[in-house]
DNA sequence: TTCACTGCAAAGGCTTTGCATGGGC
DNA sequence: GCCCATGCAAAGCCTTTGCAGTGAA
């Protein structure tokens, strides 16, 4: 299968990507993966923390955030960050646009590709990079319906 | 002249946004516009309250954010927003693509084409724009020479 | 048993807000 | 003179940090 990467097989490699670099397979830690793994519409910390602890009410949200850094260190998520809303985090780590609601903050991908790649851009600019963000912003489908 | 507005004529036209919408012209906004209007390093609010103190030893921080909502507001200016570091505000409200350096924080416009414009996304994506964002990061020349 | 992990609480940093005073027009 | 604008201070908000107790390997 191309595409459409199962649920299970996508906790099961974030699972696997944790245990093979020695890092402990804690409840909390395997709840964060079966939500991430599940989850397509870019969960923020506070999503993760309310819905985890309808099956760990002691969790806290420290270790939300202690467990999100880790899997960001290992490259098996990526996250988005904004300075006036919470952080999303995404298990797709494949470069793409993002389209983001400014009424719901709804985050979705959108498959189109990249204009430059960081060959490109080094060659024209002198300039090394790293990582990449695009995104549009704008009104998703279902918050134009209420809007004249 | 097409290409390289003088700072000058760029100076006039956030004057005369701001006076045409009947904003007052007082001696702190005239200050944040003359600087901005020659500064295309994107500062933050913070090197603005720093250089305009230089002239201005009482202007408050809240003097310059509010001063640069109401740029935004009128579209005269546009606002880079991060959320590990300080917001940006840069004069040129064209879209284009930003390049961002990971270790100086330089910011530095990057001369290429957009992939999509609103009504492609609209019409592949039944969502409808009303800005983007569009960021490499990495490292400049200069953050370059000092690495191996 | 060990030491990374967890949970609680407090700190941090930039931006926003409240409010009395002040100054363009 | 009228209000918008200013400056000071405090509040807000999400993320990060400190630390003692806890549990996976």
């Amino acid at each position: 299968m191309k595409h459409a990467q199962k649920a299970q097989d996508i906790e099961a490699a974030l699972q696997k990507g944790l245990r093979d670099k020695g890092y402990k397979l804690t409840s909390q830690r395997l709840g964060i993966i079966g939500l991430l793994a599940r989850d397509i519409t870019h969960p923020g910390a506070a999503d993760i923390l309310r819905r985890i602890k309808k099956i760990l009410p002691k969790i806290s949200i420290s270790t939300i955030y202690y467990t999100l850094d880790i899997l960001k260190k290992e490259d098996l998520i990526h996250e988005l960050e904004f300075y006036d809303r919470d952080n999303r985090y995404d298990i797709n780590i494949k470069n793409h646009i993002n389209l983001i609601c400014k009424k719901c903050g709804k985050i979705e991908d959108f498959l189109g590709k990249i204009p430059y790649d960081y060959t490109q851009i080094q060659e024209q600019a002198d300039f090394e990079p790293v990582g990449m963000r695009f995104e549009y912003y704008g009104y998703c489908k279902s918050c134009r319906k209420g809007r004249k």
